[in-house]
This record gives structure tokens, C-alpha cells and sequence, in this order.
RNA sequence: CGGGCCGUCGUAUACCGGUAGUACGCGUGCUUUGGGAGCACGUAGACUGGGUUCAAUUCCCAGCGGCCCGACCA
């Protein structure tokens, strides 16, 4: 796309309001909008990333089984009090509203009540099972305190998978199959080498549930690593009992600040025993289907990425979510010959499929750069008189800096790629 | 939910109990053109409501909104 024609813009100085960088670096180059605390809009180039990150995480979800559905935001008191959910007690960050006959309802901020139900009418028999069921929807928590701009918010997308299983044993086998999904996904994005599957607290029915923790200072959960096993232990459950479960030791492992971007937790039958969702084994036994719960805040990675990449020029996005495979940046100064050249190649790119962002703007070099810096699409390809003269286009790598001389050929394979 | 700080052009900031200034942006013109240009002219602002005062953007109170620390966080 032209950049003359998208309408946002960047800014050079950051919000006031706003203090973590990835709040102030998303809105600085144009990718959120902030509506209220802890609300964020997503503009083009945001929308673009989340749909990246929401495009690996569906493939991965679909590659282990998870069929994708979408389920309504607003909520049936009916079901979330069949499992004592409903009471604010419990839950204490529902956002509740009334409908206009007077009947309560609520944004959904989890979907267990809601999936297990829909899979009454459909989840009879053991052959039947295993199922998993995922959506990527939006999510409300009426959060006390909203922070660290997008990773924390009110309004956040989620993808939530639920797994449904004939037996424990056929549980554990899609739980762990979905945590090596979850590792690909994080690998995909550019963070496998410093996201953790992290032991965490299990509730009634496992000893244990998973989360993957993003290694960053800004993180608001501190973890145990260690490097060997490439496993870590949450603050909260850091007991001589659990370094004894995991055959670790105290001084092996490093404390670090990390950001949770996903999780995956053993439900036991809590939510089909309490809404009834049974199922015919093959002695013609009833039977509760064994649940998972497998959470990743889309959104919240988006944030997580720029504060894990981005440095001092701005954002730096990993090649697999960029808005943009490419930043062509048109150096003219008016120069025909250089814009005829530069809409030579935004046109060769497009026609090769390369997704392009490019900019056409009648504006100086050094705002050019600065921008695109700025916006941190992986790849700016220069067109200016200076690289005509040397015959060829100025490839810069955001991420290193490094800058050489290629041919339209070389940079059409190498993005195609 | 406890504690603290803060609301000034579109953005970022300054000053002040008596005429609200600067930078960026935006508009016009000229010059400039590989790292956020220069000059000139122009555009645009005190969150809301009370109170104190001759006079309030400034001081006080309340509301609304924002940020930070802590607590909380399927």
C-alpha cells in the first residue's frame, strides 16, 4: 500500500499518558489508538500484526485438532451459575449489564460455561472423543487497574481452546499435544529461545497447569529458570516439593521477570459435572468428560513482541508478524526518474505477491527513515538517485542495521521466500 | 481496593491571582532535499461544576478523566 494514502500517522513525541514502550511505540508509529484506560483500538498497521499473530496461532490450534468457532460475548447468567461463577465474590472483575427486560447478562471474560454447554448437544459417546473447540475473541475483565498499556487491558483478544476427553489418560495426551503446539507458536513469533513452559499452580484437579513465560523486565510474574531443562517455576509455587517433582535444585535456577503469553490448565470435570455434559462409555457407563483449557492473549503478544524487540528507533518486528514484508522508501526529492523507478518496483513487488508498504510521500529523507525505523517493518528497500547511479536498490535489515546493494530479482526471491 | 501524582492549542511542554508562551503538527509562500530542514506569515488551548477573591487557567472543594506504587489477576 502507498503510505500517502494510509491515514494514519506517526508521531515523534510519545503520549503523556502513557509510560510502558509498548503502549508509547504503538501509538507513536500509528498501529493502536487508545480509547480509555486499559481500551485500545487496533488501526491498519495494528490489525494487521494481530491478524499475523491470530493467523500462526489458528494454523498451530488447527494442525493439533482445534476446530474454530466464535461464541458470543454476551453471557447466560443461567450457566455460570450452575458452576458459581456468576457471583461476584468469585468472580470480581465481570463487566455486568442488564438486558432491556430487566434479565442480567455480562461480557465474557473466560468461555468454559458457554463451550461446555454448546458440547451437550453434540459430545454423546466416547467415540465422540477426544474434541478440542478454540475461538479468538475478544475478552473482557473489568480490571481494577489496567497497565502496561496493551499486555494489561480491559477489552483484550484471546484465543481459547477447550479439549474434551474420554479419560485422564486421554487428557494428558492432548494436553502435552497442545503445549508442543504452543511452542511452535512461540518459536514462529520470534520468542521460542526465551518463553518458558513454567510450572504454575493446578487447582483442584491437576497438580499442575502450564504457563509460557515470555522473559522481559517489564513482565509482572517472576519465574525460576533453568537453562539445562529449559523449564521454570513460578514464584507462586517455588516449594522443596516441587523442585523434588521436577529433579532440579534451588541453585540451579535463575530468577527472571517474564511476561505470561499463554497458559494450559487441567480442568477435571469441574465444568461438565456442573452443567452436565456426560457422555456413554463402552460398557454404556456415564461418564464426564475430562476438560484442558488453553489460553493465548493475542493481543497481549503483540505488546509482548515490541517490548522484547523494539530499541531505541522504534519497533522491530519479527519477519513472521510485520505488518509489511517490505518498507520501500522513495528517496526523490522530486526527482521524476526516482519516483517513476520506485513505482517500478512497488509494482514488480506487488505483482510477486510481496506484501509492501510504500512510501510515496513528497517528504524529506530523514523523516522517511525515521518513520520507517519507527513502524520496524524487517526489510526497507531505498530507491533514490544515489542507488540508481550504483544500479541496484539499498537493502537495510531493521533489525541489524546492515545495509547492501541488490537487484530486483534478488530482493523478489528473497522475500518471497 | 489502599496510597501517591497529574489534567494548558491536535501532540509535547512553559509561565502566571490581572494580556497564556514555546516546539512539533496543520495552512500559505520562498529556499532546501540521504537521517525528523530554514525563513516569513497564519491556524489552534486552560476537563466540568461549585467556592474564595475586585479579579481564578492559577488557590480551595467536589465530580469526571489519566498515570504510578501496592493489593488483586483463569
Amino acid at each position: 500500500m502507498r503510505q500517502s494514502e494510509l491515514f494514519t500517522k506517526t508521531r515523534k513525541t510519545a503520549p503523556k499518558d502513557e509510560v510502558a514502550k509498548n503502549a508509547q511505540l504503538l501509538i507513536r508509529a500509528g498501529y493502536i489508538h487508545k480509547e480509555m484506560a486499559g481500551v485500545y483500538s487496533f488501526l491498519p498497521l495494528g490489525l494487521r500484526v494481530l491478524n499475523k499473530i491470530n493467523d500462526i496461532v489458528r494454523e498451530e490450534m488447527n494442525a493439533v485438532g482445534g476446530q474454530e468457532l466464535t461464541m458470543s460475548v454476551l453471557q447466560n447468567k443461567e450457566l455460570w451459575e450452575k458452576t458459581g461463577r456468576w457471583s461476584d465474590e468469585v468472580v470480581d472483575n465481570w463487566f455486568k449489564t442488564q438486558l432491556k427486560n430487566g434479565a442480567d447478562t455480562s461480557l465474557a471474560f473466560t468461555a468454559e460455561e458457554p463451550i461446555t454447554n454448546i458440547m451437550r448437544d453434540y459430545l454423546n459417546s466416547y467415540a465422540d472423543l477426544p474434541k478440542l473447540a478454540y475461538q479468538i475473541q475478544w475478552k473482557y475483565r473489568n480490571e481494577e487497574r489496567a497497565k502496561s498499556g496493551i499486555m494489561r487491558g480491559r477489552e483484550f483478544l484471546m484465543k481459547d481452546m477447550y479439549s474434551f476427553a474420554g479419560s485422564a489418560d486421554e487428557h494428558e495426551k492432548v494436553y502435552e499435544k497442545v503445549a508442543e503446539a504452543y511452542v511452535k507458536i512461540f518459536q514462529r513469533l520470534g520468542i521460542g529461545d526465551r518463553t518458558y513452559r513454567t510450572f504454575a499452580s493446578g487447582g483442584v484437579f491437576s497438580k499442575y497447569s502450564h504457563e509460557f513465560q515470555c522473559l522481559s523486565p517489564i513482565g509482572e510474574d517472576t519465574i525460576y529458570v533453568h537453562e539445562g531443562k529449559k523449564i521454570a517455576i513460578n514464584k507462586e509455587v517455588l516449594l522443596p516439593e516441587v523442585l523434588g517433582d521436577l529433579g532440579v535444585t534451588q541453585e540451579e535456577l535463575v530468577e527472571q521477570k517474564a511476561i505470561e503469553v499463554g497458559n494450559i490448565f487441567s480442568l477435571g470435570t469441574r465444568f461438565s459435572d456442573a452443567l452436565g455434559l456426560k457422555f456413554k462409555q463402552k460398557d454404556g457407563s456415564e461418564a464426564a468428560p475430562v476438560m484442558g483449557c488453553y489460553g493465548i492473549g493475542t493481543s497481549r503478544l503483540l505488546g509482548a513482541l515490541v517490548e522484547v524487540f523494539a530499541d531505541e528507533k522504534g519497533i522491530v518486528w519479527p519477519e513472521s508478524v510485520a505488518p509489511f514484508s517490505a518498507h520501500l522508501v522513495a528517496i526523490s526529492s522530486g526527482n521524476e526518474d526516482v519516483i517513476k523507478e520506485a513505482d517500478r518496483l512497488y509494482e514488480l513487488l506487488k505483482d510477486s505477491g510481496i506484501d509492501v508498504l510504500y512510501d510515496d510521500r513528497d517528504v524529506r529523507a530523514g523523516e522517511k527513515f525515521a518513520d520507517s525505523d519507527l513502524i520496524g517493518i524487517p526489510t526497507r528497500l531505498v530507491v533514490s538517485e544515489k542507488t540508481m547511479s550504483e544500479g541496484g536498490i539499498e537493502r537495510v535489515d531493521r533489525q541489524s542495521g546492515s545495509t547492501g546493494f541488490v537487484q530486483d530479482s534478488e530482493v523478489v526471491q528473497q522475500l518471497q521466500k
